[in-house]
DNA sequence: GTCTATATTGGGATAGAC
DNA sequence: GTCTATCCCAATATAGAC
């Protein structure tokens, strides 16, 4: 099995990359966790250098959570039912689509602007392609709401998920110790009193 | 002037080590920006390790927001009027605070918790602090919202605070291409219709 | 207090055998 | 496809003159 080395290799550098950063991860580490000789240049078979790992990596996981999302919408029920809860059920399920990304997010807080041509791939399938999904499902749930106020709204509530998530994973603990229940339960109170469609009827 | 040169050193770093990170730093680096012959260990009269540097920029900046916010807080007028307005002002500063602190929140963001004892000095000083202040700020504003349900609601503010801000930071534009003002009226938006004293009464 | 010069090391990258 | 061995450079840090 000749490519099971190079998914390895990814396997590692996302997780070290995530813990110790990229600089902070020599390629020999990389090698010794992939089950090669450390020191070898075996990790040229796969990658020239380690910023295209790092790239290949970013990738592999948007492409994971892409995937992710269209398989839990598929199975998401018909939105009949409260506004509200379908509302605090969905920044559960955002909530934890983040937490997953948990490696890739401390991954990229390290590089920031480093490879902007990474970055601005990541903003746009990460950040701004949710955002406007999201906003044009939440839309409909609103009763007299402009579009345009929903699309601030959704910004606002995609922050809140993000700096929570962040937080969280600089510092070890969550923010105030606010543990995730009791914060999407806090952030849906602040969005379900909205006048949603239900109500407005 | 003798400390001069540690001060420019010290400017040097919280710039370098926000744009470029520590790893991605070297000494020579900051000894030219200081106004030194790079190579030469003139940065060794003054710090004995990079780290070394690291913690007292990150401390620097600390004490510098901490005195600011404590100014800014004796020129706060009384804070009788329009709860709403109040709420709307606040977060508005706070935004404004968070902004300020940018270059230090790209540093924290880069590090991690590659230093925890520097990072737990933050976590208390910038978040626990800072929360349980608004916290105690907020309540006496709220009608009949439990000091509970501030203490999370604060939480929940600030966290889309600091979402914002990174997110900013880290592509460039804010998310959703919502400028600062319009975020902060979508968040009081969202905050201003609880159940407020003056409403209540 | 700052310089020139340099010792030293860690890690990226390659050559060529197996 | 993986190994051993090695080249090479960048960067930390020090010694000692000025």
């Amino acid at each position: 099995m000749a490519t099971a080395t190079r998914d390895r290799i990814l396997d590692a550098a996302l997780h070290a990359f995530a813990t110790r950063g990229v600089e902070g991860t020599p390629i020999t580490d990389l090698e010794a966790a992939a089950g090669l000789a450390a020191g070898s240049g075996g990790f040229y078979r796969y990658f020239r250098t380690k910023d295209e790992v790092l790239a290949a990596v970013v990738r592999r996981e948007m492409d994971r959570v892409d995937a992710a999302n269209l398989e839990e919408e598929a199975a998401e029920p018909v939105p009949g039912g409260d506004p509200s809860a379908v509302i605090e059920a969905r920044l559960g399920r955002g909530l934890a689509t983040l937490r997953s990304l948990g490696p890739l997010m401390a991954i990229l807080s390290r590089e920031q602007g480093r490879i902007p041509e990474l970055a601005a791939e990541v903003s746009e399938r990460m950040l701004e392609a949710g955002l406007r999904h999201d906003a044009a499902r939440l839309a409909p749930l609103l009763g007299d709401v402009e579009a345009a106020e929903a699309h601030d709204l959704v910004a606002v509530i995609l922050s809140a998920l993000v700096g929570y998530t962040l937080a969280t994973g600089y510092f070890g603990t969550p923010p105030g110790g606010v543990e995730p229940d009791r914060f999407v339960a806090a952030l849906a109170g602040l969005v379900a009193p909205l006048p949603t469609k239900e109500r407005s009827l």
